[in-house]
DNA sequence: ACTAATATACGAGTAGTTTCGTAAAGAGCG
DNA sequence: CGCTCTTTACGAAACTACTCGTATATTAGT
Protein backbone atom coordinates (compact mmCIF):
# COMPACT_ATOMS: atom_id res chain seq x y z
CA UNK A 1 0.00 0.00 0.00
CA UNK A 2 1.58 3.02 -0.93
CA UNK A 3 0.56 6.51 0.46
CA UNK A 4 -1.00 9.10 -1.50
CA UNK A 5 1.58 11.55 -0.75
CA UNK A 6 0.45 15.42 -1.66
CA UNK A 7 2.52 16.75 -4.06
CA UNK A 8 2.31 20.51 -4.39
CA UNK A 9 2.15 22.05 -6.88
CA UNK A 10 4.92 24.65 -8.41
CA UNK A 11 3.48 28.11 -9.47
CA UNK A 12 3.97 27.23 -13.15
CA UNK A 13 1.73 23.85 -12.83
CA UNK A 14 -0.71 25.26 -11.15
CA UNK A 15 -1.15 27.78 -14.25
CA UNK A 16 -1.27 25.01 -16.01
CA UNK A 17 -3.58 23.24 -13.59
CA UNK A 18 -6.03 26.23 -14.15
CA UNK A 19 -6.26 25.73 -17.59
CA UNK A 20 -6.98 21.93 -17.76
CA UNK A 21 -9.55 22.40 -14.56
CA UNK A 22 -11.21 24.64 -16.89
CA UNK A 23 -11.32 22.82 -20.16
CA UNK A 24 -11.64 19.20 -18.71
CA UNK A 25 -9.17 18.02 -21.06
CA UNK A 26 -6.76 19.60 -23.27
CA UNK A 27 -3.37 19.17 -25.23
CA UNK A 28 -0.26 20.59 -24.82
CA UNK A 29 -1.62 22.87 -27.85
CA UNK A 30 -4.48 23.84 -26.01
CA UNK A 31 -2.82 24.42 -22.73
CA UNK A 32 0.35 26.36 -24.81
CA UNK A 33 -2.12 28.81 -26.01
CA UNK A 34 -4.28 29.93 -23.30
CA UNK A 35 -1.14 30.40 -21.80
CA UNK A 36 -0.11 32.20 -24.30
CA UNK A 37 -2.27 35.09 -23.91
CA UNK A 38 -1.31 36.18 -20.64
CA UNK A 39 2.93 34.86 -20.93
CA UNK A 40 5.55 34.14 -23.25
CA UNK A 41 6.47 30.90 -22.91
CA UNK A 42 7.60 27.98 -25.92
CA UNK A 43 5.60 25.39 -26.49
CA UNK A 44 8.45 22.70 -25.58
CA UNK A 45 8.65 24.47 -22.16
CA UNK A 46 4.96 23.79 -21.83
CA UNK A 47 5.10 20.28 -22.98
CA UNK A 48 8.45 19.39 -20.64
CA UNK A 49 6.17 20.65 -17.66
CA UNK A 50 2.99 18.42 -18.47
CA UNK A 51 5.10 15.50 -18.68
CA UNK A 52 7.03 16.27 -15.12
CA UNK A 53 3.39 16.87 -14.21
CA UNK A 54 2.53 13.51 -15.19
CA UNK A 55 5.27 12.14 -13.63
CA UNK A 56 4.49 13.67 -10.20
CA UNK A 57 0.60 12.41 -10.62
CA UNK A 58 -0.89 15.89 -11.21
CA UNK A 59 -2.16 15.01 -14.08
CA UNK A 60 -3.52 12.27 -16.46
CA UNK A 61 -2.55 11.12 -19.44
CA UNK A 62 -4.24 9.92 -22.41
CA UNK A 63 -1.96 8.91 -25.02
CA UNK A 64 -3.95 7.00 -27.72
CA UNK A 65 -4.10 9.68 -29.89
CA UNK A 66 -0.89 11.01 -31.69
CA UNK A 67 -1.36 14.64 -29.61
CA UNK A 68 -1.93 13.17 -25.97
CA UNK A 69 -4.92 14.66 -24.08
CA UNK A 70 -4.18 15.59 -20.27
CA UNK A 71 -6.72 15.33 -17.29
CA UNK A 72 -6.50 16.79 -13.75
CA UNK A 73 -5.24 14.20 -11.44
CA UNK A 74 -6.25 16.07 -8.57
CA UNK A 75 -9.19 18.26 -7.85
CA UNK A 76 -9.28 22.05 -7.75
CA UNK A 77 -11.38 21.76 -4.92
CA UNK A 78 -8.49 19.45 -2.64
CA UNK A 79 -6.11 21.42 -4.28
CA UNK A 80 -7.61 24.99 -3.00
CA UNK A 81 -8.20 23.54 0.41
CA UNK A 82 -4.63 21.63 0.86
CA UNK A 83 -2.86 25.12 -0.05
CA UNK A 84 -5.79 27.39 1.86
CA UNK A 85 -4.87 25.59 4.74
CA UNK A 86 -1.19 25.79 4.42
CA UNK A 87 -1.72 29.73 4.67
CA UNK A 88 -3.57 29.53 7.52
CA UNK A 89 -1.00 27.53 9.29
CA UNK A 90 2.20 29.55 7.98
CA UNK A 91 0.65 32.88 7.67
CA UNK A 92 -2.38 33.46 10.01
CA UNK A 93 -1.21 31.53 12.94
CA UNK A 94 -3.48 28.62 12.57
CA UNK A 95 -6.62 30.41 12.78
CA UNK A 96 -9.23 30.41 9.75
CA UNK A 97 -10.97 33.17 10.75
CA UNK A 98 -7.97 35.87 10.74
CA UNK A 99 -7.68 34.81 6.86
CA UNK A 100 -11.08 35.79 6.28
CA UNK A 101 -11.08 38.82 7.95
CA UNK A 102 -8.06 39.82 6.30
CA UNK A 103 -9.50 38.51 2.64
CA UNK A 104 -12.97 40.53 3.46
CA UNK A 105 -10.90 43.43 4.64
CA UNK A 106 -9.21 43.71 1.38
CA UNK A 107 -10.84 42.32 -0.93
CA UNK A 108 -14.55 43.23 -2.42
CA UNK A 109 -16.95 39.80 -2.87
CA UNK A 110 -19.73 40.22 -4.58
CA UNK A 111 -23.11 41.06 -2.63
CA UNK A 112 -24.19 37.27 -3.91
CA UNK A 113 -21.19 35.93 -2.09
CA UNK A 114 -21.36 37.86 1.10
CA UNK A 115 -24.88 36.33 1.61
CA UNK A 116 -23.54 33.09 1.30
CA UNK A 117 -21.40 33.50 3.55
CA UNK A 118 -23.76 34.75 5.76
CA UNK A 119 -25.96 32.01 5.19
CA UNK A 120 -23.28 29.44 5.90
CA UNK A 121 -21.97 31.06 9.16
CA UNK A 122 -25.56 31.03 10.40
CA UNK A 123 -25.32 27.32 9.99
CA UNK A 124 -21.92 27.32 11.62
CA UNK A 125 -23.24 29.04 14.84
CA UNK A 126 -25.85 26.30 15.69
CA UNK B 1 13.31 57.52 -6.55
CA UNK B 2 13.82 54.39 -6.53
CA UNK B 3 10.51 51.72 -6.97
CA UNK B 4 9.54 49.69 -3.78
CA UNK B 5 9.19 46.50 -5.70
CA UNK B 6 7.85 43.39 -3.10
CA UNK B 7 10.24 40.85 -3.07
CA UNK B 8 8.07 37.50 -2.28
CA UNK B 9 9.64 35.85 0.78
CA UNK B 10 10.28 32.18 -0.21
CA UNK B 11 9.05 28.64 1.98
CA UNK B 12 11.71 29.17 4.54
CA UNK B 13 12.27 32.84 4.57
CA UNK B 14 8.44 33.13 5.83
CA UNK B 15 9.13 30.59 8.39
CA UNK B 16 12.15 33.19 10.16
CA UNK B 17 9.47 35.95 9.27
CA UNK B 18 7.18 34.60 11.22
CA UNK B 19 9.95 34.33 14.69
CA UNK B 20 10.83 37.84 13.66
CA UNK B 21 7.05 38.87 13.54
CA UNK B 22 6.67 37.30 17.13
CA UNK B 23 9.48 38.68 18.52
CA UNK B 24 9.84 41.83 17.15
CA UNK B 25 13.72 41.91 17.64
CA UNK B 26 15.33 39.02 17.28
CA UNK B 27 19.16 37.37 16.80
CA UNK B 28 19.82 34.48 14.89
CA UNK B 29 20.06 32.15 17.57
CA UNK B 30 16.40 33.58 18.85
CA UNK B 31 15.29 32.50 15.46
CA UNK B 32 17.55 29.31 15.23
CA UNK B 33 16.25 28.18 18.58
CA UNK B 34 12.51 28.75 17.34
CA UNK B 35 12.89 27.11 14.11
CA UNK B 36 14.69 24.18 16.02
CA UNK B 37 11.39 22.88 18.11
CA UNK B 38 9.49 22.30 14.73
CA UNK B 39 12.19 21.33 12.21
CA UNK B 40 15.98 20.01 12.13
CA UNK B 41 18.66 22.99 10.78
CA UNK B 42 21.83 23.89 11.33
CA UNK B 43 22.47 27.28 12.72
CA UNK B 44 24.38 29.01 9.63
CA UNK B 45 21.74 27.12 7.55
CA UNK B 46 19.22 29.90 9.75
CA UNK B 47 22.29 32.92 9.34
CA UNK B 48 22.65 32.85 5.56
CA UNK B 49 19.07 33.05 4.98
CA UNK B 50 18.30 35.76 7.57
CA UNK B 51 22.06 37.09 5.77
CA UNK B 52 20.10 36.87 2.05
CA UNK B 53 17.02 38.35 3.99
CA UNK B 54 18.71 41.50 4.30
CA UNK B 55 20.14 41.79 1.26
CA UNK B 56 16.57 41.16 -0.31
CA UNK B 57 15.21 43.92 2.24
CA UNK B 58 12.53 41.78 3.78
CA UNK B 59 14.50 42.40 7.11
CA UNK B 60 16.50 45.41 8.81
CA UNK B 61 19.92 44.11 10.28
CA UNK B 62 20.99 45.86 13.67
CA UNK B 63 24.78 45.63 13.31
CA UNK B 64 26.28 47.29 16.56
CA UNK B 65 26.19 44.27 19.19
CA UNK B 66 28.34 41.27 18.49
CA UNK B 67 25.28 39.49 18.13
CA UNK B 68 23.30 40.98 14.82
CA UNK B 69 19.91 42.03 15.65
CA UNK B 70 16.75 41.72 12.78
CA UNK B 71 13.78 43.11 12.53
CA UNK B 72 11.16 42.90 10.31
CA UNK B 73 11.43 45.28 6.86
CA UNK B 74 8.17 43.77 5.61
CA UNK B 75 4.74 44.11 7.56
CA UNK B 76 2.83 40.80 8.45
CA UNK B 77 -0.08 42.68 6.77
CA UNK B 78 0.81 43.42 3.70
CA UNK B 79 2.78 39.98 3.25
CA UNK B 80 -0.77 38.21 4.50
CA UNK B 81 -2.70 40.96 1.41
CA UNK B 82 -0.28 40.42 -1.14
CA UNK B 83 0.03 36.46 -0.73
CA UNK B 84 -3.83 36.37 -0.02
CA UNK B 85 -3.82 38.59 -3.36
CA UNK B 86 -2.15 36.16 -4.95
CA UNK B 87 -3.88 32.85 -4.15
CA UNK B 88 -7.10 34.86 -4.98
CA UNK B 89 -6.71 35.29 -8.53
CA UNK B 90 -4.11 32.26 -8.87
CA UNK B 91 -6.86 29.77 -7.15
CA UNK B 92 -9.93 31.22 -6.59
CA UNK B 93 -10.48 32.95 -10.15
CA UNK B 94 -10.66 36.11 -8.56
CA UNK B 95 -13.14 35.66 -5.83
CA UNK B 96 -12.07 36.65 -2.84
CA UNK B 97 -15.90 35.10 -2.26
CA UNK B 98 -14.73 31.56 -3.32
CA UNK B 99 -12.13 31.43 -1.18
CA UNK B 100 -13.68 32.70 2.21
CA UNK B 101 -16.41 29.79 1.53
CA UNK B 102 -13.69 27.13 0.86
CA UNK B 103 -12.01 28.69 4.32
CA UNK B 104 -14.92 28.51 6.27
CA UNK B 105 -16.28 25.60 5.31
CA UNK B 106 -12.69 22.88 5.72
CA UNK B 107 -11.60 24.58 8.54
CA UNK B 108 -12.84 25.81 11.81
CA UNK B 109 -13.07 29.28 12.97
CA UNK B 110 -13.80 30.25 16.46
CA UNK B 111 -16.77 31.83 17.88
CA UNK B 112 -15.75 34.74 18.71
CA UNK B 113 -14.24 35.05 14.93
CA UNK B 114 -17.64 34.16 13.77
CA UNK B 115 -19.04 36.90 15.09
CA UNK B 116 -16.51 39.24 14.24
CA UNK B 117 -16.70 38.01 10.62
CA UNK B 118 -20.46 38.45 10.80
CA UNK B 119 -20.02 42.10 11.96
CA UNK B 120 -17.48 43.02 9.07
CA UNK B 121 -20.01 41.69 6.98
CA UNK B 122 -23.05 43.55 7.77
CA UNK B 123 -20.71 47.00 7.23
CA UNK B 124 -19.64 45.54 3.59
CA UNK B 125 -23.45 45.12 2.88
CA UNK B 126 -24.76 48.80 3.23
C1' DA C 1 5.93 8.18 -51.54
C1' DC C 2 7.50 12.71 -50.49
C1' DT C 3 7.00 16.93 -48.04
C1' DA C 4 5.40 20.02 -44.59
C1' DA C 5 3.45 20.56 -40.35
C1' DT C 6 3.10 19.27 -35.80
C1' DA C 7 3.66 16.04 -32.09
C1' DT C 8 6.56 13.94 -28.21
C1' DA C 9 11.18 12.79 -26.01
C1' DC C 10 15.24 14.08 -24.10
C1' DG C 11 19.24 16.41 -22.53
C1' DA C 12 21.21 20.20 -20.75
C1' DG C 13 21.74 24.99 -19.32
C1' DT C 14 20.39 28.72 -16.11
C1' DA C 15 18.73 30.61 -12.05
C1' DG C 16 17.09 30.48 -7.48
C1' DT C 17 16.74 28.06 -2.89
C1' DT C 18 18.53 25.64 0.78
C1' DT C 19 22.12 23.35 2.88
C1' DC C 20 26.28 23.41 5.72
C1' DG C 21 31.54 23.18 6.36
C1' DT C 22 35.23 25.99 7.38
C1' DA C 23 37.43 30.22 8.50
C1' DA C 24 37.98 34.31 10.88
C1' DA C 25 36.73 37.78 14.34
C1' DG C 26 35.16 39.20 18.93
C1' DA C 27 34.27 38.59 24.08
C1' DG C 28 34.87 36.60 28.46
C1' DC C 29 37.75 34.16 31.71
C1' DG C 30 41.48 31.69 33.85
C1' DC D 1 48.01 36.20 27.27
C1' DG D 2 45.87 31.83 25.73
C1' DC D 3 41.72 29.09 25.61
C1' DT D 4 37.03 28.51 24.63
C1' DC D 5 32.63 29.82 23.21
C1' DT D 6 29.84 32.26 20.13
C1' DT D 7 29.40 35.07 16.46
C1' DT D 8 29.47 36.53 11.36
C1' DA D 9 31.40 35.79 6.59
C1' DC D 10 32.08 33.18 2.72
C1' DG D 11 32.02 29.63 -0.72
C1' DA D 12 30.34 25.86 -2.73
C1' DA D 13 27.50 21.71 -3.08
C1' DA D 14 22.82 19.70 -3.61
C1' DC D 15 18.44 20.32 -5.14
C1' DT D 16 14.45 22.24 -7.54
C1' DA D 17 12.13 24.97 -11.01
C1' DC D 18 12.09 26.57 -15.37
C1' DT D 19 13.66 27.05 -19.98
C1' DC D 20 14.40 25.68 -24.64
C1' DG D 21 17.21 23.51 -28.59
C1' DT D 22 17.43 19.59 -31.15
C1' DA D 23 16.16 14.98 -32.44
C1' DT D 24 12.79 11.92 -33.71
C1' DA D 25 8.10 10.24 -34.77
C1' DT D 26 3.51 10.63 -36.71
C1' DT D 27 -0.02 12.46 -39.57
C1' DA D 28 -2.19 14.72 -43.53
C1' DG D 29 -2.04 16.51 -48.13
C1' DT D 30 -0.63 16.31 -52.86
Amino acid sequence: MSAPKYVKPTESELEILRVIWDKGLASVRDVHEELSKTKDVGYTTTLKLMQIMNEKGLVKRDKSSRAHYYTAAVSREKTQKHLLGKMIDGLFGGSPGQLVLQALGNYKASETEIAEIQQLLDNLKK
